[in-house]
DNA sequence: TATTCTCGTGAATATCCGTTCACACCTTGT
DNA sequence: ACAAGGTGTGAACGGATATTCACGAGAATA
């Protein structure tokens, strides 16, 4: 038996919390589950975390972690904002057939109530409601974006509609509700296809409408 | 002490089944709060109903029989697609408005999994599923709505927008994140209007590109 | 090798919740 | 007014879970 839990082990933990609270929720996620499932005894994961809310705001940071560290990835290289969805369309797909416990956990999260839902989200949307906003503002700046929405409801609408394909990847009932809608799980490329055309209309639809204003000349 | 329960008191207790529910979640919601917020005792719920199970599908039942009741209303008078969306923001942000706790329900629904999960779904979806994609095939065909989209994935588009609706209306995550986004609550009436431009624009964007001819066939 | 210290173990404790059932009250029929 | 049957009550039971802590197995030191 190890002296000290190595820092894979640790890892490991925190994965393992991260399944077992997305799979039953903040509440009723087991400890023991959690310490079985990882190997280790229940004792040890109160030497580490001083509670069960203590072990599960790790879990979530370390899944916060790698989940900016993706976002960082797709925006790291200056773009239009039509391939910048394109590329965050993609990375979430990915991140959804990679780490669908995270987004499930994620899911769970969005249960809670009172000061805590208020402090999560702000944890847990800061990041990408930052980014949004930034990009929304740039693609106004560039003229690739139409003039006449708010930009605040503007990316709100943009990641409800992000948020809600993450979901329907990885949440069974989110994915049953897809299934209802398609007829069947649709492929990923169509996904990608058709939820970047009605982003294009509603990225652009003013100005289309006046085609012979100025420089027509950035979409499609 | 009556000596049956008044339709009146099983309402009531149904009501506050929903309140708590949505409040606990599912697992959580204990049946004593309940019994103790509806002013009966335990045992009569347990007269009326064989379990919690049970019980909850019957608060369930009720929660959509008045959604149903709603959207009927809503879709009793012919109309074009984009003042049916008009009308069904309006209805939804009333019945948000006046029902908080059934949309709460129904967030707490989501995070069920397994078979329980495609059954919820299909109860409570199916309504909505079959209406939207009845909408938009006569938009189609009426020549209201683009034609180089899957009607499938795009009445699933047009429901996450609303769904994200009401649950930001409704339920504390999301309402907070809804904050973050747009720096504070925003208007009814702005919102109305900022989602319908957003899905006018993806309606009938493909028209607006070749504003001359018409039938381009499909684009790209 | 002997001793001490560090750290993981898992049985035990306290709490909470679904469900049951013996009881008491109210209504109804006579 | 009384008896009988129906109906609501809530204390009690069993199962589950967060958290603790006395214990023992390795590591470190000499």
């Amino acid at each position: 038996m190890l002296k000290k839990l190595s820092p894979e082990k640790l890892e490991e933990i925190l994965e393992t919390g991260i399944e077992i609270f997305a799979e039953n929720g903040l509440h009723a996620a087991p400890m023991a589950s959690i310490a079985r499932q990882a190997g280790v005894s229940v004792g040890v994961l109160y030497k580490y975390y001083a509670n069960k809310e203590d072990f599960f705001r790790s879990c979530l940071r370390h899944s916060l972690d790698s989940l900016e560290g993706l976002l960082r990835e797709v925006t790291s290289k200056e773009d239009k904002l039509l391939n910048y969805s394109r590329q965050l369309i993609r990375a979430l797909q990915s991140f959804s057939a990679l780490h669908p416990s995270h987004i499930r956990m994620y899911h769970q999260i969005t249960v809670s109530s009172g000061e805590a839902a208020r402090l999560l989200a702000s944890e847990i949307e800061g990041l990408s409601s930052r980014l949004y906003t930034r990009l929304i503002s740039q693609g106004r700046e560039s003229g690739a974006l139409r003039r006449d929405m708010e930009p605040g409801l503007f990316a709100f609408f943009f990641d409800n509609l992000l948020m809600m394909l993450q979901f329907s990847y990885c949440c069974d009932y989110y994915k049953a509700r897809m299934e209802l809608y398609c007829g069947g799980m649709p492929e990923d490329s169509a996904v990608e296809e058709q939820l970047l055309r009605f982003l294009e209309s509603a990225f652009t639809f003013e100005r289309s409408l006046v085609p012979h204003g100025d420089s027509r000349g950035e979409n499609r």
